[in-house]
DNA sequence: TTTACTGCAAATCTTTTGCATCAAC
DNA sequence: GTTGATGCAAAAGATTTGCAGTAAA
């Protein structure tokens, strides 16, 4: 579907090489519908690139990362999820029960972050907030 | 200030063993301001008592939390966070800078948790949400 | 050719577990 | 005296790092 062409862009321009191992990383990051892990992007290329090793997937994340070109979320669980930078920021509902996760829209919690700041004066960083619940499938 | 007394009695009523251990754990997770891990119990515990192992914190908190007397709250950052569960359940703002973490009250989010039903049939468990941001000492 | 990038192995860090010993009851 | 609880060491799972070889430019 996508092409990850406008991060490969990026990445030759300001000098980083272009190797297979990056290309496939970054095209199961673009590729991916929600967000996804280091290891599942690893399982990913594994499968079309067996000779990978998995500290080339975190350390080119970490590079990404660094250059603001994908987005590091903490979404519990002990392990991080990434997501491509430009698809903006969105809040996510985490099912307990079945793992899926379902974005929301930014605009959704924009008088909380208004009362958090009033009563707390809390700056709250809204960009990536999750809850956890159950879904409309995992209902009884 | 306050006495672990409440959870302490539980324990002995339904015939746990009440050792020197438990009971510095169970002191160190009521004495806590805000929510602890277990690394800082443990570091609390060795100050006085140092021939306690680390795993015994551990075995502790997965004996309360399986009895219902501590909550476990996964604040992100790779590590769970402890809490009494007779405090009741409340949110947390968790500041970048500086770490603190700030509780907020539960009815705070009641307007949320009925838009998230409503929008998108999904039953949220407010009862531990983690908000990060950057707290009023750490604004500039 | 140059040196950034990779694979491999080993190290961290948090949490869990097997096992022999020990102490609360 | 029983048996649950502990200490110790090792394991497990996610992430990081040192180092020497490799390939993108």
């Amino acid at each position: 579907m996508k092409q990850p062409g406008d991060i490969v862009g990026k990445l030759s321009e300001r000098g980083y090489r272009l190797t297979p191992q990056r290309l496939m990383i970054l095209s199961a990051i673009e590729n991916s519908d929600n967000h996804i892990s280091a290891e599942e992007i690893y399982a990913q290329v594994v499968a079309k690139y067996p000779h990978i090793n998995i500290s080339t997937v975190y350390r080119t994340l970490e590079l990404l990362k660094g250059l603001g070109l994908v987005t590091e979320t903490d979404l519990g669980g002990g392990r991080f999820r990434y997501h491509p930078a430009d698809k903006g920021h969105h809040h996510h509902l985490v099912c307990r029960e079945c793992g899926a996760i379902i974005d929301l829209d930014e605009s959704m919690l924009a008088s909380l972050k208004d009362t958090l700041l009033r009563e707390y004066k809390f700056i709250a960083d809204l960009r990536h907030l999750a809850v956890f619940g159950r879904c409309v499938k995992c209902r009884k």
